[in-house]
RNA sequence: GGGAGCAUAGCUCAGCUGGUUCAGAGCAGCUGCCUUACAAGCAGCGGGUCCGCGGUUCGAAUCCGUGUGCUCCCA
């Protein structure tokens, strides 16, 4: 067949993706066989796949495939999540955009369908980027987090904790986000330091004088419900009992004591505003304050506030500021430094405030769970970087804010009756039959219709639905026991990002252990984050982050893989450089143009070496010392797998195949001009070919499994990327009578000879094409006369002679122990020859008195290992050889 | 303020249990090659007080302390 010049990605990334689905490779079903199960972090439904994203999924990629390719029953669980802030923010958007339609003017039902008709519509974007990637999940299998299952799942679990007495209702301190209108969690909270102002107030007393405060927040003063001072503040303990009035407004206000006002920080004296600070908050529990909030749910002045009502909280700090200024109440302002906290989601500033809110007690379920981590039970990779920070966490939970006020989420399953009682039930119907058997039960009157029952507007936290995903994808939840279940969970490894070790990852834990009683995962591997060249974090804002299918369209999938993993240290952040997409392009070239070669040696006419030759190791040695290398480098990936060192092995194969298989063995048993090829080697270059597209599978599945159908015709079925890995060689076997090792040294020093005499010849100004004899001085004759060929094949030698001394009118160097004569056509008088022997002979000469300094140290020979004064004493040996080689050398030329 | 991490070649980083697989890789750079798989390539080369200082040790890029400079998490 004939191959294209470069490798094109685009068509083979199609047609494969549509073998192997119509072949249901990646669909999984419980066997006999140990299940491998991932499931993905959901990305957000109407969301993009970002670099972040590409990393995590080709790094669950990679390993599912190979768990995949080595006996285990790979299931890879794809889905994605509501994400309710942000889709609900999207379609609201949407609708004012392109309907002209307001969500106020919608019923819950209207707008629920809008949101549905959205998903369905952009929901299906992340899906196929994950299939453009060559992620091998299975299809059959996707999860949302707003399925039907799901939902159910999502409020039994509720409810059951509820029963249980850890879900509860209150009026709390909470993140408010007057953007998304919505409560938020302590994690959804983003805090910057920012160059605010401290405004210095003057309040009139009653009894005549003023009292000045601070404060950053000159817009909360109708709020104020007291001014606190210290009671060991001097300047202030005449203030007993005495009254102030709060600027415009005129409420009069107590002048309250407590230790917990700093005397340093600003005038001594704060003022009080409960509904706006929750230090302010905690006060006026203690000091039974009124609590007056002063803003409504989007972040406008509310009636409470008398003054500017209904403008916006900014635009009334800067009117107040202007009126207290103006009215002489503003004495002073000052820089200061603080920080503010911003909505994750909507990005706006975040307003502490008072709201009746759900939550869940965190405190029992954390024990658990940072016990599973602690004792070993859940591995963290890499290392325990991030154990501290689990800990912490845990050790000092707080409650989670579970109900959010939007409609795009799982509604909260709790109705209350018109008198305003309380109860938490799936449906109304179940609502309803409790209710009637509480009145029952307490010999009360039951007139209650079931249509008078109103259910919480709220729906929970999506959080408070992914933590429940490792269970509830195979209906963990909602079909407890089942088999698959069973087979599936726990899962093998969670492959995430460390940003989320809190809001998913701990939770999860805890879910897991509280509904499975076991673990959700065996291990979890945190990628780092992925920055661009400049090291600044990847942003829809900076614009900075590549688009995922543009990469995909430019490079190949299998190139962007291989571009994000050879620069992704494990847990490390990695600086993403388009030019590692080019290195992964470049190597898919390699690979195809090796393939071009092996093709062009299979049309030619090829010769049967004889069994003798066979035996007689020369002709044999490229392929056992190649069989030697991959052995080795086979033990080597493997064992990096397994400690998910994965850019590391990527590395080791991309020498693998670039360096030993191209650039070496390819070149030893290349035949030469119009010569015939020796069927021996390109049987066995096809066979390591296969296993060097297996072992690089995991990484780049397209390009590998196109290979391996171009190498030799294959039966339907037999494809790569379901190829199961051969066993590992011990690493000493034996081949033609000599060990793998034997090989190893031989084909180094093979390589070293080889480099150090085309470095020779390049010094020595030869042109490539001139032909040399090549003398050899050495010891070892036995080994040259193997490798002799190649030798003199990779220098472009037409002989090589081996010599007991020096040849004169030649280019002598020194590699090695071994001293090597380069006799051209034209005799060269090479200058800088004398130089580099007498700069090689003066490193070795002081690399040798640093040897006998060792070596003559008692405590060192006493105290040091055997081995290690043996290897020094080899090292002077080795020194002193080569100063003699050289010696000679010089005394020669 | 509390905690964690990082500092190695021009750039991005490896370097696990201290000792030639210990100073490495990939990019970038330089030199020579359009050699019949590949110029998106081939062959070769040069680059480093392993952040500063002190300690432990026969021996430190590696362990400990300290200073400096960055990054992240939490309050």
């Amino acid at each position: 067949m004939e191959l294209t010049k470069n490798f094109t990605p685009a068509e083979i990334e199609i047609k494969w993706n549509q073998h192997w689905k119509s072949k249901q490779y990646f669909n999984s079903k419980p066997d006999h066989r140990p299940a491998f199960t991932v499931v993905i972090p959901p990305p957000n439904v109407t969301g993009v796949l970002h670099m972040g994203h590409t990393l995590n999924e080709t790094v669950q990629d990679i390993l599912v495939r190979k768990a995949r390719m080595s006996g285990f029953n790979a299931c890879w669980v794809p889905g994605s999540d509501h994400a309710s802030i942000a889709t609900e923010a999207k379609v609201v958007q949407m609708l004012e955009k392109e309907k002209g339609i307001r969500k106020a003017d919608l019923s819950r039902e209207e707008f629920l369908r809008f949101a549905f008709e959205w998903k369905e519509k952009y929901g299906g974007i992340i899906y196929n980027q994950i299939e453009r990637l060559g992620c091998s999940v299975d299809w059959n299998r996707v999860t949302f987090t707003m399925d039907d299952h799901y939902y159910k799942a999502v409020i039994k679990v509720f409810i059951d904790l509820y029963q249980k007495g850890l879900i509860y209702r209150g009026a709390r301190m909470i993140n408010w986000d007057p953007a998304a209108k919505t409560a938020l969690s302590d994690e959804e909270v983003e805090y910057k330091d920012i160059q605010g102002k401290l405004y210095h107030l003057k309040y009139a007393l009653e009894n005549g004088g003023e009292i000045v405060i601070a404060t950053q927040r000159p817009e909360t003063i109708m709020g104020d419900t007291a001014i606190c001072v210290n009671p060991n503040d001097n300047r202030y303990s005449h203030l007993k009992g005495s009254y102030a009035f709060v600027p415009l407004i005129n409420r009069r206000i107590p002048i309250i004591f407590d230790e917990y006002v700093d005397p340093a920080f600003g005038t001594g004296a704060l003022k009080v505003t409960p509904a706006h600070d929750i230090n302010d908050y905690n006060l006026g529990l203690k000091h039974n304050l009124e609590v007056v909030d002063t803003l409504n749910e989007d972040g406008t002045l509310s009636k409470a506030a008398q003054i500017f009502v209904g403008m916006d909280r900014f635009k009334a700090r800067k009117q107040i500021l202007a009126d207290l200024q103006e009215k002489g109440f503003l004495l002073k302002e000052e820089e200061y430094a603080t920080r503010l906290g911003y909505s994750q989601r909507s990005g706006v500033v975040v307003e502490p405030r008072i709201s009746t809110q759900w939550f869940l007690n965190m405190k029992e379920m954390a024990g658990p769970a940072l016990k599973a981590v602690v004792e070993g039970d859940i591995k963290i990779h890499p290392g325990d970087k991030f154990l501290a920070t689990y800990r912490y966490w845990l050790e000092n939970v707080k409650d989670w804010c579970i109900s959010r006020q939007l409609w795009w989420g799982q509604q909260i399953p709790a109705w209350y009756t018109p008198d305003g009682s309380l109860v938490v039930a799936a449906t109304r119907e179940e609502a309803f039959a409790e209710l009637k058997a509480r009145a029952v039960s307490n010999n009360q009157n039951f007139t209650l219709q079931p249509e008078q029952l109103n259910q919480d507007q709220d729906v929970l936290d999506t959080w408070f639905s992914s933590w429940l995903w490792p269970m509830e994808v195979f209906n963990g939840i909602t079909q407890p026991g089942n088999a698959e279940i069973k087979y599936y969970y726990p899962t093998s490894v969670l492959v995430t990002g460390q940003d989320i070790i809190f809001f998913w990852v701990a939770r999860m834990i805890m879910a897991g252990l509280e509904y499975e009683g076991t673990k959700p995962f065996s291990d979890v591997y945190f990628t780092g984050m992925v920055r661009d060249k400049q090291g600044r974090k990847m942003s829809k804002s900076l614009g900075n982050s590549p688009d995922l299918l543009e990469l995909i369209d430019k490079y190949g999938a299998d190139a962007v893989r291989f571009g994000i993993m050879i620069s992704s240290p494990a847990g490390n952040d990695l600086l993403f450089d388009e030019a590692a997409l080019e290195q992964g392009r470049n190597f898919n070239n390699k690979m195809w143009n090796a393939l071009k070669l092996i093709g062009m040696w299979k049309e030619k006419p090829s010769f049967i070496p004889s069994e003798q030759d066979l035996q007689s190791s020369s002709s044999a040695w490229p392929d056992n010392w190649f069989r030697s290398r991959l052995n080795e480098a086979k033990a080597e990936v493997n064992q990096l797998m397994q400690q998910f060192r994965l850019s590391e092995a990527l590395k080791i194969l991309y020498s693998l195949v670039w360096d030993d298989f191209c650039s070496w063995y390819l070149e030893w048993i290349k035949p030469g001009f119009e010569e015939p090829v020796n069927a021996h080697h390109l049987k066995n270059a096809i066979v390591f070919f296969e296993e060097l597209v297996q072992l690089l599978h995991p990484y780049m599945p397209f390009i590998t499994e196109e290979i391996y159908h171009h190498l030799t015709e294959r039966k339907d079925g037999d494809d790569l990327c379901i190829r199961q890995f051969s066993k590992l060689e011990d690493q000493d076997f034996i081949l033609n009578g000599k060990s793998a090792s034997t090989y190893l040294s031989e084909g180094k020093l093979l390589k070293e000879v080889i480099s150090g005499i085309r470095d020779a010849r390049n010094k020595a100004q030869l042109k490539p094409k001139e032909t040399i004899t090549l003398h050899i001085n050495t010891t070892e004759v036995e080994i040259y006369k193997t490798i002799r060929h190649l030798l003199a094949k990779q220098v472009n030698a037409k002989d090589i002679q081996f010599v007991k001394a020096s040849v004169p009118n030649t280019i002598g160097t020194v590699i090695g122990k071994h001293q090597f004569y380069l006799e051209t056509e034209q005799p060269i008088i090479q200058e800088n020859q004398k130089e580099e022997l007498a700069k090689e002979l003066e490193y070795l000469r002081g690399f040798l008195v640093s040897v006998e300094k060792k070596l003559g140290n008692e405590r060192f020979v006493k105290q040091a290992k055997p081995e290690i004064v043996e290897m020094e004493k080899r090292k002077k040996e080795d020194a002193l050889s080569k100063i003699k080689v050289i010696e000679e050398s010089l005394a020669a030329l």
